[in-house]
RNA sequence: CGCGGGGUGGAGCAGUCCGGUAGCUCGUCGGGCUCAUAACCCGAAGGUCGCAGGUUCGAAUCCUGCCCCCGCUACCA
């Protein structure tokens, strides 16, 4: 089995910033978790520098646009180290690698008459390095719907994708597959969007120059989108110094954010299957973040920065805050005040104390040395597993959080602490099967929780003795070996001042 | 006739596809426990499921109409 995932690569036009962050770790998630079940995975991720919109920002610092785009990538690849991204490749569309194969794909979709020549003429709003039908202005004065300024009046000679010509293949796809494009929604949106007639789109840019240049006509440049969308193919090829397509193309699942769904639901498939190329298994739409139900903004003053939410509560907070908080699939809330929360009340409390309680009891009431016992809990490894198959992120947190909820209540039911006073065999015995079921519990909630906070995964596997052994098939309950050597860790989640 | 999302106890949400005693977390109040990161557990109060009609033995769930909020305008995932 192979299992390939990809995040949309990130416009260097601005910083790195907390939606970033969200798509990384849920992409990062996945990537885990199919490791875990022992899958070959390829999990790429990277930035898009192209385009009209870098080549301004690159001006207004005073850089040249490869100079500029260096920093930037530079910033995005440390937020993916330090959020603990374990992607294979960090794709770069200024790689020379990548442009060449850019360049060879869209020969190719020339060669074989996909492309045509014509001239476009229209309102281009060069923020958004795109033209608008008049009808899609924003009146008076034609500004541009997104950025609300003023669009000019520009005519060129393009070579133009006769997208229209895909809808119905487009269509095949979609009532062939339900599950293309998930949740449910969005499927329908894009859906209705080629039902209700597609525009054959712009495939070169003759006014930006920061691009990689059209092969049979230097003077022009292919369209960022087109570049941007094809690193899903060119990332494959050539990011572990091989091709590994024969074995991960197409791709499993691609995430993204709903305001790129039109490109990737409707665009990239066509261009995929004018090039006879495998269209994508499926893509997953997450929503957007507000904070205090207001969008996030500078002057709001409630804007999460990821970096600080790291140097403040670590990567696995930020990693689990996210998939926790937000129903995955839906626009969510986020604030401090519930990275807080989330953060004392159940990564401290809940998990970081059952582990520290665990341990401690067993240190104290055996030695340190797991008991011989039977687990008397019910696991949740099927419904987890279950969840992930079906992209549900938070849905496999949740179903992981009724375990750890049942070991804390599993421990008041059993009083250890007066088993062991007790001098009977029925109290010992009761003790040991108590001890071993919390053991193992915790033993079992690092492997399931491994893909979501792998550093504190990782330390409660040494700390009940079972390091490393963290593959999807010790999920299940019951398989830590009695004798076992457990001692009390340091706090997994330290209290930390507000 | 722009598109999309949403309205469920104080807060945040699940449940709506495939109608059948309204559930979870947090908060509040009361109690228990002492193994543990002053953590944990139990109990209680609190909801006419936005409004109005309809279908049905039965509607948060299906149908019709209406009202309100939010995003699409951003450091845009």
């Amino acid at each position: 089995m192979a299992f390939s995932v990809t995040t949309p690569i990130y416009y260097v036009n601005s910083d790195p910033h907390l939606g970033h962050a969200y798509t990384t770790v849920a992409a990062d998630v996945l990537a885990r978790h199919h490791r875990q079940l022992g899958e070959e995975v390829f999990f790429l991720t990277g930035t898009d520098e192209h385009g009209g919109n870098v080549a301004r920002a690159a001006e207004a610092a005073g850089l040249p646009p490869k100079e500029f785009c260096d920093q930037v990538s530079e910033r995005f690849r440390r937020l993916t180290a330090e959020m603990e991204s374990s992607h294979d490749f960090f794709i770069r569309t200024t790689d020379p690698e990548h442009e060449r194969r850019v360049q060879d794909f869209v020969k190719r979709l020339y060669d074989g008459g996909h492309l045509y020549e014509g001239t476009y003429a229209g309102f281009y709003c060069s923020s958004c390095e795109v033209f608008y039908p008049e009808a899609d202005l924003v009146q008076p004065g034609n500004l541009c719907p997104i950025h609300n300024r003023p669009t000019e009046w520009l005519e060129e000679k393009n070579w133009f994708f006769p997208l229209s010509k895909w809808a119905e293949r487009l269509l095949e796809l979609y009532d062939g597959d339900p599950g293309f494009v998930r949740p449910r929604a969005r499927y329908n949106e894009a859906r209705s969007m080629i039902a209700g007639g597609l525009e054959d789109v712009s495939f070169t840019r003759g006014s930006v120059s920061w691009g990689i240049p059209v092969p049979w006509e230097p003077s022009q440049t292919i369209y960022v989108w087109v570049d941007a969308l094809f690193n899903y193919r060119t990332g494959q090829e050539y990011g572990l110094g091989r091709d590994v397509t024969a074995t991960f193309w197409p791709p499993t699942v691609q995430l993204m954010a709903k305001d790129i769904l039109r490109l990737h639901g409707i665009i990239w498939p066509a261009m995929l299957l004018a090039a006879g190329y495998e269209t994508p298994r499926s893509l997953f739409v997450h929503g957007y973040f507000t904070s205090d139900g207001q969008k996030m903004s500078k002057t709001l003053g409630n804007v999460i920065d990821p970096f600080e939410v790291i140097a403040t509560l670590g990567a696995d907070a930020l990693r689990f805050y996210l998939l926790r908080e937000v129903q995955w699939g839906q626009d969510g809330d986020v604030t401090w005040e519930g990275l807080h929360r989330r953060y004392e009340g159940e990564l401290a409390n809940d998990l970081g104390n059952l582990v520290s309680r665990t341990t401690a009891m067993i240190v104290r009431y055996r030695d340190g040395v797991v008991p011989e016992g039977r687990n008397a809990l019910s696991p949740v490894h099927e419904a987890v597993t279950s969840r992930l198959a079906d992209v549900d992120l938070s849905g496999a947190l949740e179903e992981i959080w009724g375990l750890v909820r049942a070991a804390n209540r599993h421990v008041e039911e059993q009083q250890p602490w007066v088993l062991a006073k007790g001098g009977t065999d029925d109290d010992a015995r009761r003790l040991d099967d108590a001890l071993y079921t919390l053991a193992d519990t915790v033993r079992a909630l690092a492997v399931l929780l491994t893909p979501y906070i792998p550093a504190a995964a990782g330390k409660i596997l040494d700390a009940v003795g079972d390091p490393g052994a963290d593959g999807w098939e010790r999920a299940a309950l019951g398989l830590l070996r009695a004798g076992t050597r457990v001692r009390q860790p340091e706090p997994l989640f330290p209290r930390v001042e507000r």
